[in-house]
RNA sequence: UGAGUAAGACAAAUGAUCGCGGCUGCCUGAAGGCAGACGAGGAAAGUCCGAGCUCCGCAGGGCAGGGUGCUGGGUAAUACCCAGUGGAGGCGACUCCAAGGAAAGUGCAACAGAAAGAUAACGCUUUUUGGAGGUUAGAAGUUAGAGGUUGGAAGUUGGAUCCAGGUUUGGCUUCGCAGCUGUUCUUGAGUCUAGCAUCUAACAUCAAACUUCCAACUUCCAGGAAGUAAGUGUGGAAAGGUGAGGUAAGAGCUCACCAGCAUCCAGGCGACUGGAUUGGCUAUGUAAACCCCAUCCGGAGCAAGACCUGAUAGAGGACAUAAAAAGCGGCAGCCCGCUGCGUCCCGGGAAAGGUUGCUUGAGCUUACUGGUAACAGCAAGCCUAGACAGAUGAUCAUUCACGACAGAACUCGGCUUACGGCUUAUCUCACUUU
RNA sequence: CUGGGUGUGGCGCAGUUUGGUAGCGUGCUUGAAUGGGGUUCAAGAGGUCGCAGGUUCAAUUCCUGUCACCCAGA
């Protein structure tokens, strides 16, 4: 994923954490916030509790990928922020998966013209 | 073949598609695009040591504090490595060891035990005082006794004898009575003798008890003096060990063997090792208790540090204006007082942003030389991640042993810890075959 | 990156300095007291002292390694 569609300062973590909306998920949890800018940046918080180095990698990665096929469906213009969960601890792909669709589609960030398509 | 042992190598592989990171090259005004090769480890981990590097501090010395601790070597340095010494374990190959000093000093060693580092509070031995005994021998006395001898007394039984009486019977004298004599039985008294039992006296003997005296030996209790480290048992540890002699009891007091210390000699750079018909006979353990000795250590850390941009607050100076407008206070107006617009400079430096530090280095591979080795020297070749919310993923296919521990963050050298397996190869032991 | 602390019955803590007996409060069990409950009283049970190794005659204590948690600074 391009530099421009991360979330990376601090500061802009610590603003959508507290200006954004949460949802909830057994595995994952989901913050967004609107911005005025036209960009859509996206962020992954792992807490060290999670496990090594190794698993937080891996499961940081598996995301990066799953919202990277994602990308061209969502609404410009927000700010994401996904916090994992430990019980994503083992969890597959296709299990992540299924739980970004899930919150992605509560948040109502995809695009209107696809889900009706 | 099996079991072990020591030293290493590897850490699923291959391909396709879509993606990620910086680098290089090309295109483009720029954003960016295209292509190429490259892109996590043996521990990247823990952060336990040691260095480089950077900043701060620094005249010299000492104290405090901390680290290290057999010897020699290697190294930039080390708590690391190599070689050796000593100790422990293993049949062995081999492995492990924080391994200086306990006669510099202090502390501690619970309970048990006489006693825990030197003492005599237990005990043992000798001696002595006092008390209570015991045994043996002697002397004196007393008491009751035993048996013996001698004597006496009275009793009883038997025998003998004498006397007296009675009786039977014979003989003699006698007619008869009567007498004399002998005999049988018997009674009484006496004498003698024997036995038995009793009493008594004397003598000597025996054994006993008691009292007194004396002597010897000995036991117990209490105390004093001296000697002693042998002692059951306790304990993790008991004062060099075992045996023999020796002694009042004992003791390296003496001897033999063994062990330890000191000294001397020999070997080794040294730790240390070997030897001695040498010497005195010994000094417990704990220093991962304080400590002593030797030696080392200035502090902080890449969020170090350097460069660029320069927010807010506070505050200063210079220039310009001192006209108008505005705000506040004196109720309002007038008027008065205060503030005030602009530009530049200095200063300040936000968990701000960017660039850098950032990967060519005590570097890797191979060969040679020196060295037992660690390692060093030299030659040739090679360039091998550099991110900053932090790069290796997803899908598919094939194969296998079905994939462990685990992710660089300034860089090295070590150590420690975690780890499914696979493989190379040294040596040892056991078994079998030839 | 650096420095420091904690881990002991179910829970919260002493004891570690100076090695030898693991204790307190609360909770739990049983009994007494009450018509019953609470309070109170008495008795009792409950401990790999985070884990592993070492030093020592002997370790909760001393040392080393390791695990988990917490705090502070840049």
């Amino acid at each position: 994923m391009e530099k421009k569609y991360r979330l990376r300062r601090n500061k802009d973590f610590q603003y959508t954490y507290k200006k954004g909306r949460s949802l909830g998920h057994p595995l994952l949890v989901l913050i967004y916030r609107k911005t005025r800018n036209a960009d859509i940046r996206i962020g992954y918080s792992v807490t060290k509790k999670f496990g090594n180095a190794v698993q937080r990698n891996q499961i940081k990665r598996q995301l990066r990928e799953i919202l990277r096929l994602q990308l061209p469906e969502l609404k410009q213009g927000c700010d994401i922020i996904f916090i994992v969960r430990r019980e994503a601890k083992g969890a597959s792909y296709k299990s992540l998966e299924e739980a970004v669709n899930q919150l992605l589609k509560r948040a109502k960030l995809v695009k209107q013209g696809e889900t009706h398509t």
